[in-house]
DNA sequence: TTGTTTTCTTGAAGTAGTTCAAGTTTTTTG
DNA sequence: CAAAAAACTTGAACTACTTCAAGAAAACAA
């Protein structure tokens, strides 16, 4: 049901410029209302931003009119490595892995996403070079996406997004660090019982093999592991 | 000669309050501008501020009315684990390590910071919750700091260095994705080779034993490396 | 529902690293 | 400059993991 009314109001890049989305006559709008307050997951990325900073009702419409809605099915990539990442994506509903493939055509899980995240390449998207990384979706995936330009145009139609962006990124560079503490200071055993007790609904979501890449050992070891054979 | 210079004239906090030091008249002010262009190493924080937004040289005298010179012997720390990171440090002279106490007791280097670079616990600094960290100078050290109020009023005064500090942070995130792509895709003796084909000159600054512990292998296993013995 | 693909399991053999302990070299300090 | 401290080296024994190969189970598509 949800999901049907979402794909039916699903807004994309031309809402911006849609009279009747943003008509000011309550009745009129009030397909949309319902849709925004009841049922867009779009409102997400709004909660998200006031968590950080103020944002107005007439604010958030105008920076929702920035993105576009973008869907992905499982499986389908929304950055190949080599090429410039130039898009920066906010996960609405899925759930994707960050992934490199290794020399020995492994391929390797540097880091998930799941609802209210942002993923992006953060280099390759700011200096427009490419990337090392692939990005997938591993369920079927709903997002907002902001392209290179757009974003540029956001910042500075509002600059006190900056701060919104600085605040993000400062939390994953954050975690980033946290995840390289637990690399460094726990066996693989260790990690995996770690990562069992923070995100038990979590470890449901990915295939395993998937998550035995991301704590950096053997699907066969995850699965010896799990079975108390180490 | 120059540190000569750089003790005598050392800039402080109080800076902000010194009649002369911002004192219009050039002639009054002539040991101070010789300082600023030629000898201030306060500059290069400029400077690398510029290289993202553009800042004028009023601008520039009030941000770095914010900063304080601190300097810290070999080996003295900056911060210490389950301490609060209430600083926020440029480096503009020597080196430091950012590293943990492993469950043996082992002390295990994350990061490494050199001049130019930023370096806190930004997860610490930004929430004021116990650091999981160490931050420790390698070498002698000059830097400038700045706490969490002052930074805060900095950003409030310039909302533009919101900017710069996003940049700042995204790059460090990237090449903190880059470091965990090396740590999944390279055998010790690659990672070894490759740090020492990318950095030939900072791998001579630290001890061994440090670098063996960033590349994530054993102080024994590294002399082996470089004695070809492996 | 059935066939196909993907994911998970298991044990045996192998290896890239660690750990330990003792000695040597280098750097720092008074 | 000598003494002390810190950093580096070496080889032998060990181990936490990997790799391989083959089969079982689960998920997916037609």
């Amino acid at each position: 049901m949800k999901k049907f009314l979402w794909k039916k109001f699903s807004i994309t890049n031309d809402s911006r410029n849609n009279p009747i989305f943003f008509h000011k006559n309550p009745v009129e709008r009030l397909g949309f209302l319902f849709y925004i307050i009841y049922i867009c997951p779009m409102d997400e990325i709004i909660k998200h931003i006031q968590k950080f900073i103020s944002l107005n009702n007439d604010e958030a419409e105008i920076v929702l009119s920035y993105f576009k809605t973008e869907t992905f099915k499982k499986k389908q990539l929304l950055l190949q490595e080599n090429q410039t990442c130039n898009k920066q994506y906010f996960i609405i509903k899925g759930c994707v892995r960050f992934y490199i493939n290794n020399t020995k055509g492994i391929e390797q899980t540097l880091q998930f996403g799941i609802e209210n995240w942002w993923i992006t390449d953060y280099l390759s998207f700011q200096y427009q070079t490419p990337s090392h990384f692939n990005i997938q979706a591993i369920e079927k995936l709903e997002t907002l996406s902001i392209d290179r330009t757009s974003f540029e145009e956001l910042l500075e139609r509002f600059p006190k997004l900056e701060k919104y962006f600085r605040l993000v990124i400062q939390k994953s560079f954050g975690a980033s660090q946290v995840r390289i503490h637990y690399l460094f200071t726990m066996s693989a055993e260790e990690r995996f019982h770690h990562m069992n007790n923070m995100f038990p609904e979590f470890i449901q979501r990915v295939p395993q093999y998937m998550l035995a890449s991301y704590l950096d050992f053997s699907p066969e070891f995850m699965s010896k592991i799990r079975a108390g054979k180490v």
